[in-house]
DNA sequence: AACATAGGCAACCGCCATATA
DNA sequence: CTATATGGCGGTTGCCTATGT
């Protein structure tokens, strides 16, 4: 009956990753791809858990990972798709594809929940000193909602499907307009976020590329330093190791140091497993990853690309953060 | 300089939906 | 159809480092 176990819980080693078993699951993963994780361990030796193999690739090794601050653009970002999707990490890391779900959900606990802690009490404040505080906005009591641990999953879920209902509203509206093409021209009253008049002037070259296409096919081979990083902090670590490196793994350190991405798809199984054959993996992983989990069903493909346009575009992100009816706290940045 | 505390982050835990025998 | 494993996700923990006393 059933699967057989991925890997019997004896002897399977927990803590942190050593440079030795990165590289080990970086190669092993190079060469037969991501995905059935349960043959990791058992093919490569490393008494991990499939479980733990595969956190340590999509949240450390996967190329195009991007570490360290957090831009003002990405933190507005994941404001707001917080605020509109709770916390939801997975579904929000889609749409910020450099960062993983851990790493947003780490800042998040760490950075902007102390942030708008800060906010709402002062806004509070505020509000104590004459303002009706019946009528908070959609932003807070979202954020308020979320992240109570005392409400309950039905109670959050029916949120998230009413900020849902009102976005696709809110989108609907907007494709009446006359302009379509410009996103930045939504107007979401029902989110409480002001009419729009400014321009979707450019953005900085990151935004830019995800305006086009959230999911641009060069979006992991961008940034595949960090596994170049982590051979090179391998060999200052260590030395005097013998440990067999993996051809793959270190053509591929000299590669993404040395080389732009590759632009080309490079064929999914054939023999030369660049780093980059990864791409192809990883966005048809992505892809309908986001479709499926966030917006299917209540946003046609078409006016899902126009709402990541307007999510994406930092005009009108800072129009909208500053539109939110915040009650008295509108400056957040 | 030594200790205490706080903050940040990687990794683990447990649950759930789905796949599979 | 049932039982069980897998993969994915969010919540939480615990270690390490930075900062304060």
């Amino acid at each position: 009956m059933g699967r057989p176990p991925c890997c019997d819980k004896i002897g399977v080693k927990k803590g942190p990753w050593t440079p030795e078993e990165d590289i080990i699951l970086v190669s092993y993963i190079q060469e037969h791809g991501p995905g059935n994780w349960r043959s990791v361990p058992t093919h490569t030796g490393l008494r991990r858990c499939s479980k733990s193999c595969r956190l340590r690739w999509t949240n450390y090794l996967r190329p195009g990972i991007k570490r360290g601050n957090f831009t003002e653009h990405e933190e507005k970002m994941i404001l707001h798709l917080q605020a509109l999707l709770g916390n939801r990490w997975a579904a929000i890391a889609s749409y910020l594809p450099e960062r993983t779900d851990n790493d947003i959900k780490n800042y998040w606990n760490t950075h902007l929940k102390k942030k708008l802690k800060k906010m709402n009490d002062s806004c509070d404040s505020t509000i104590n000193n004459g303002l009706d505080n019946k009528d908070f906005s959609i932003s807070n009591k979202n954020t308020t909602s979320h992240q109570s641990s005392n409400s309950s999953k039905g109670q959050w879920e029916r949120r998230l499907q009413t900020d849902i209902n009102m976005a696709k509203q809110a989108l609907c509206d907007a494709l009446s307009i006359d302009k379509p093409q410009n996103p930045t021209n939504f107007s979401i009253p029902d989110l409480g976020y002001g009419p729009s008049s400014s321009s979707s002037s450019t953005t900085t070259t990151t935004t830019t590329t995800r305006n086009t296409n959230p999911y641009p096919s060069g979006v992991y081979a961008s940034s595949a330093e960090n596994i170049a990083r982590l051979l090179q902090n391998f060999m200052k670590d260590t030395p005097k190791t013998s440990v067999l490196l993996p051809v793959a793994a270190t053509e591929m350190a000299i590669t993404t140091a040395a080389s732009s991405p590759s632009t080309t798809e490079g064929d999914g199984e054939g023999i030369d497993h660049s780093l980059f054959s990864f791409n192809s993996i990883d966005e048809a992983e992505e892809k309908p990853k986001l479709i499926d989990h966030d917006i299917n069903g209540l946003i046609t493909q078409g006016s899902l690309s126009l709402f990541e346009k307007w999510l994406f575009d930092e005009q009108s992100h800072d129009m909208i953060i500053n539109n939110m009816s915040l009650e008295g706290q509108e400056v957040l940045f």
